[in-house]
DNA sequence: GCTAAGGCCTGTAGTAACTACAGGGTCAAC
DNA sequence: GTTGACCCTGTAGTTACTACAGGCCTTAGC
């Protein structure tokens, strides 16, 4: 037999809001459920794997539209392990940068730290810095 | 003399986009410039600066929030660099704490990417990463 | 003096990915 | 039978912008 449950049990065993599974529903990354009498939602576990793909991938920053772009493919059963290979490595790309980034501006700010006495003077170098008229990039 | 140019001059020289500016006067991080007779903005030296200060702190992630504090800390000539230190640590453990995150999610997402051969097949072993129920962190 | 191109104006709506109500129905326990 | 927790829909708010629509102003060329 089929484990049926409620929207409220489906965000406990997910870990995801209540209003964002019906968001979720609403922009068509998680499917229409049945109803009970009452008009509740009623959910099962492939609604379970469904939703815990979404948040793993939204985990690994993949945008909700290219989540729904992946699980089009995995719906029609006609992806390509090839075409999702090729949105990982695009993806990872992305993240490379972002550390990049990151990193330069760790560097920026602990500078400014450091070079800040942390007194109760109104003379801040951080001041002073962020109005340069330079940009960081 | 005083130095007075247009929105789109100011634009030009900032790098930030004209419809921006008009948004940060609005939301109160630049202040309500002087108009000509035909109601178009004025900006001289010191909004130039102010705006590099925004796009700057922008820039290292700071939050418009958070700027316009700095801004406001600013203007009254009343903030101590000891206010200012103690907010650039704390937004420095942030910086540190993604790069930390987005670490461990390169890791993961390359190693499916190592796993996944990339051919016509159906089978992904991404995917099947994917529908794994568990949390990341 | 006239016209066309470009810049400027206000105000509203759209973006991503949610979150937070308001106002109401339902269900289970005591 | 009533309290409290849950569910429903629909709308509005969040952040930091961007993109119009519809209209006025300025400037250069003829």
């Amino acid at each position: 037999m089929t484990e049926e449950f409620s929207i409220g049990t489906l965000s406990e065993r997910s870990g995801v809001n209540v209003e964002t599974i019906r968001y979720y529903e609403k922009i068509g990354v998680m499917p229409i459920p049945a109803r009970s009498a009452a008009g509740y939602r009623i959910y099962d576990l492939d609604h379970l794997r469904r939703l815990h793909f979404v948040r793993r991938g939204r985990e690994l920053g993949f945008s909700l539209d290219e989540l729904r772009g992946l699980l089009h493919l995995v719906d029609g059963h006609n992806y390509s392990c090839g075409q999702v290979h090729a949105l990982t490595v695009e993806h990872l790309k992305d993240i490379r940068q972002k550390i990049i980034d990151l990193r330069r501006l760790e560097q920026v700010m602990s500078d400014m730290a450091k070079q800040c006495k942390g007194d109760q003077l109104p003379e801040c170098p951080i001041i002073d810095a962020l109005f340069q008229m330079r940009p960081i990039a």
